[in-house]
DNA sequence: TAAATACATGCAATCGTTTGCGCAATCCAG
DNA sequence: CTGGATTGCGCAAACGATTGCATGTATTTA
C-alpha cells in the first residue's frame, strides 16, 4: 500500500546506470553533466516521484544551511491575540519560505523548559516566544542563545535577558485612549489592569496615569484596580457602581475584563454610554458582538507577530548581527464604537 | 557568542581517547561498557552539555523511527473552532512527545498543495488536515499518502478519500437544537446554511429538515437561506423579517451568522427570544458576549483535535493498522441561553 | 600525429549517529 | 599452563545526500 521505502539517489542511480554523484549534479541541473543524461535522469525522477530526504540534506549541509523550522511558544492558543500573533507569523514565515512549529506552555514554566528543549532538539532555526505568566528563571533561554538559537519575544518580554522583542506600544495606546473616555466628558476613569510583575501592566498603568495628569486630574486609588479578566470583573464592578462617588468610566486591561463590566454596568440599569463608558483593549472578535459595540484599543497582534517573524529571520539570515537586539514597537489604534460617547 | 559549533561525539571521544563507538553506547547505557567509563563519558557529556544531532540520529533511524512532527493545515488561525482544533492537537501531541508544525491554507488550493509538499520535505510522520474550501483536486493528498505518511481529515471531509477522519456531529446537533426550538413554541424556523457544496452544510440542513418533519411540520423553501458569515445574515435579515409571515426563530450554520441575526433583529425591535429565538453552532467566544446571551451548540473542537491526533499517532505508531480509515464523530452539545425561550 | 583542451563522469570523503562483528585482554576451570 | 568463556572496546559500514578532485574520452590545435 504505501511504498515505506523512499527512492534514493541511489536507486535512480542504479536503475539508470550511473553513479550516485550523477544523478545528484544532474536533479541541481549542474551544467557538468551532458544535457541528454541530466534530462533523462530530471524525468526518472519526475515520474517515480523522487523526493529528496531533507534529513540527509540537512545533515550534509548543517554548518551552512540552518533548518527552516521557527519554533513559536504561546501560553495560550484558544485566544484572540495570541491567535492573531501566531497568524502573522505563519504569514511572514511562509512568505520567506520558514515552516512554523507550534507549542502551548499553558502558563506553565516548566511545560516552558520542556518546549525548549524539544524544539532544541528537533532543530528549529530559531524561536518566538512570550512568557509564560509563572516563568522567573531563565536559564532554558540562556541555553537556547549559548546553542546559538536565536530568541524573539513578544508581548511578555524577558527584561532580565537582553534579547529582541516585538511589543505593542501599550504606553501610548491607553494613554490615548484614557485621554478619549476624558475628552468626551469623563470625570472618574476606572483602571482594571493586569498584576504589576508583567511590563504591559506597567506601561498601561503608566499611560492611564500620564492621561490624568494631562488633563488635569488627579490618580484616585480607589479607582484603580488588580482585574484582567471578565468572572473577577463581574465579581468587583457591582461594589465599586455602589461607590459614594461612582466611576463614569472604565478603562480595561483587554476586552474581556471589558465586557464583564459592560454586562454588570447594563445590568445595575446604567445606560452605557450615558452613564457610564468603557473602553477595553484588544480588538478581537468581542469588540463587535456585544452590544453596544466597544470601544476598543486595537493590538495589531498579526502585525506583532510579522516583525517577530521578520527579525528572526533577519537573525538567522545573518542580515541582522547575530549579538544584536532589535526592538520593534507597533503602534495601537484606537477604534471608537458604542460605549464612549461621541465627541 | 555562540559556539555555532556543536559538540559531538566524535569531540568527545578525542577528549576522552576513547572511539566515537564508545561514546554512543555509553550514552544510551549500554551495559557492554564498563561503569566507570560509561559514568565519565556520561558526566563529561553533562558538563559540557552535549545535545545529540537529531538530523544525523534520524538520518540513522529513517527505516525505523519516523519524526515526532505532526503537520496540521488549518484553513484560518484567528478563528475560534480552529484554534480549539488546534489547541486539542497540541495538548495530544505533546502529552505523547509529538510537536505540532502547522501551516494556513488561507482556503487556498494552491496553497494547500504547497503546504503538503513542505511538510513532505520536512519529513513530518502525518498530516491532520481540514481542507481548503476550494479544493477540489485530491492529487496532493494521494501523493502523500504514496509517500506513507498517513493521513487524518477533520471538519472539512475529503469525500473522494476513503480516509481516517474525525467530525462532529452535524446532523444531530442540528436535529437536537431544532428541535429545541420547536419544543419552546417557534413554529416558523428559519434556517440559515453554508453552500451545500460542504459536507457538513448537507448534514446540518438534513437534521434541520428531519427536526420540522419529526415535529410534524413542513419544509418551507422560503425561510431556508445560503448564508454563512454576519455581513450577509445583516444583508438579508430585514427582508426576512419582513416577510408575510416571518420567522420567529432562526437556526444559523455558525454564532457569527447568528450573532448577525440577532442584532438586525434587535435593531427591528423585536424582543428576543419572546417574539424570535435564535440558535446558532460553535459555541465560541462570540456566544456569552452578546445580550442576551446564545443558545448555541457546542463544537467541541478541542475534543475533534485531540480524536484526530489520537488516530494519527496511533496510524503512525501502527497501533491502526495503515489501511484502515478509522472515522469517528465527535457528539455535540445544545447549550441553551437567552436566545431561545424556556421550556 | 602528438599534445593540449574541453567535457562528462566516477571515486571517495564528509556530515553525526548507530550497530554488527571481531579482536584483545582478563578470568576461571581443568 | 592451556583452552574456552567472558568482558570491554574499536573498526567500519551503514543512513542519503553533496562536492573537490581525479579520470577518461572526445575534440581541437600546433
Amino acid at each position: 500500500m504505501n511504498d515505506k521505502q523512499q527512492l534514493t539517489m541511489k536507486d535512480i542511480a542504479r536503475e539508470l546506470g550511473v553513479s550516485v554523484a550523477t544523478v545528484s549534479r544532474a536533479l541541481s541541473d549542474s551544467p557538468s553533466i551532458s544535457r541528454e543524461r541530466r534530462q533523462a535522469i530530471q524525468q526518472y525522477a519526475r515520474e517515480h516521484n523522487y523526493f529528496p530526504n531533507i534529513i540527509a540534506e540537512q545533515l550534509r549541509h548543517n554548518k551552512r544551511n540552518p533548518s527552516r523550522a521557527i519554533g513559536v511558544i504561546v501560553p495560550e492558543l484558544v485566544h484572540y491575540y495570541f491567535s492573531s500573533v501566531l497568524d502573522g507569523i505563519e504569514a511572514e514565515a511562509s512568505a520567506r519560505g520558514y515552516q512554523i512549529m507550534v507549542a502551548k506552555s499553558n502558563e506553565s514554566y516548566e511545560r516552558e523548559v520542556q518546549i525548549c528543549e524539544a524544539m532544541l532538539k528537533n532543530k528549529v532555526c530559531g524561536i518566538i516566544v512570550s512568557q509564560a505568566k509563572d516563568t522567573e528563571r531563565y536559564d532554558h533561554f540562556l541555553h537556547l542563545e549559548a546553542a546559538g538559537v536565536p530568541l524573539v519575544f513578544y508581548d511578555r518580554i524577558c527584561p532580565a535577558l537582553n534579547a529582541s522583542r516585538v511589543v505593542v506600544d501599550d504606553y501610548m495606546g491607553t494613554l490615548n485612549a484614557v485621554s478619549h473616555l476624558i475628552e468626551t466628558g469623563c470625570k472618574r476613569v476606572a483602571f482594571y489592569g493586569a498584576p504589576m510583575s508583567m511590563e504591559i501592566a506597567v506601561n498601561r498603568f503608566n499611560g492611564y496615569r500620564d492621561a490624568l495628569y494631562r488633563h488635569g486630574l488627579t490618580l484616585d486609588e480607589s479607582l484603580v484596580r488588580i482585574c484582567d479578566n471578565r468572572a473577577d470583573a463581574e465579581r468587583i464592578t457591582p461594589a465599586m457602581m455602589r461607590m459614594e462617588q461612582r466611576p463614569d468610566a472604565f478603562f480595561a486591561v483587554n476586552d474581556e475584563t471589558a465586557i464583564g463590566i459592560l454586562s454588570v454596568v447594563k445590568r445595575l440599569g446604567f445606560n452605557v454610554p450615558d452613564e457610564v463608558s468603557i473602553c477595553g483593549f484588544t480588538n478581537g472578535f468581542r469588540a463587535t458582538v456585544c452590544d453596544p459595540m466597544l470601544t476598543t484599543v486595537e493590538q495589531r497582534g498579526s502585525q506583532v507577530g510579522k516583525e517577530a517573524a521578520d527579525i528572526l529571520i533577519g537573525l538567522v539570515e545573518g542580515t541582522l548581527p547575530a549579538n544584536h537586539a532589535e526592538k520593534r514597537i507597533v503602534k495601537t489604534r484606537l477604534v471608537v464604537r458604542g460605549t464612549t460617547r461621541p465627541l
